[in-house]
DNA sequence: CCCTTGCATCGAAGGTCGTCGATGCCACCT
DNA sequence: AGGTGGCATCGACGACCTTCGATGCAAGGG
């Protein structure tokens, strides 16, 4: 029963880490891109955010585990890690007994 | 396209709301007690955290529409709202680009 | 070889959230 | 009616997160 605890732990990580406007619209720019993925300066500007904070969120991302970096040459080209968040989702589900898959 | 603001801003309240490990193993909780109903001295205990700070998680899921709470008599009970974590669940799939239903 | 461009990192300020102790209120039991 | 037990609210402290400006590093072009 206290298996919850870590699994809530991580979870939370994973939530906190997407509990944010930004980080949001930042993944729903990279899966509306063209082929997937985004480069950072193509995403400075319609989030109306200064480039480092937009690298800090990129980072944070990455650390959940939900986008992967891809640096070629100078442009840095992020993708959304596929399935990421329909885990989450799953997650989200099994943590409160609504089973989402039948 | 920048419809996505709003969302991200309803959504990202939502996931803070969630963004917590002692609120995750609330709702487990809730949803693992008898009948699916849970009150806050049978959450106390287990949760190690004091009274007050769990009345305050109650309160904040409570304003996320994810649980209701029922005053019977002196006790009262929480219980999870059915499908509300299943709604995150879709909005987080729509939100990048991964279509949980056509 | 030097300069420009793009990204990541560093340090700091401001705000928000989680946690606690103390208090107040209401319903039930004696 | 008085006492007891349970829950919500209030004020405060500490920590984390978000955001910014400035700086450093690597890659590519002239």
């Amino acid at each position: 029963m206290d298996g919850y605890a870590e699994g809530a732990g991580e979870l939370a990580g994973v939530l906190q880490a997407l509990a944010d406007p930004a980080r949001l619209r930042l993944l729903s720019m990279i899966a509306a891109s063209d082929g997937g993925e985004g480069c950072v300066c193509d995403l400075v500007e319609p989030l109306g955010l200064s480039q480092p904070t937009v690298s800090h969120h990129l980072k944070g991302l990455l650390d959940a585990g939900l986008v992967s970096r891809d640096k070629r040459g100078v442009w840095a080209w992020f993708r959304l890690v596929p399935g990421a968040p329909d885990g989450v989702a799953e997650l989200l589900s099994a943590a409160d007994g609504s089973p989402a898959d039948p």
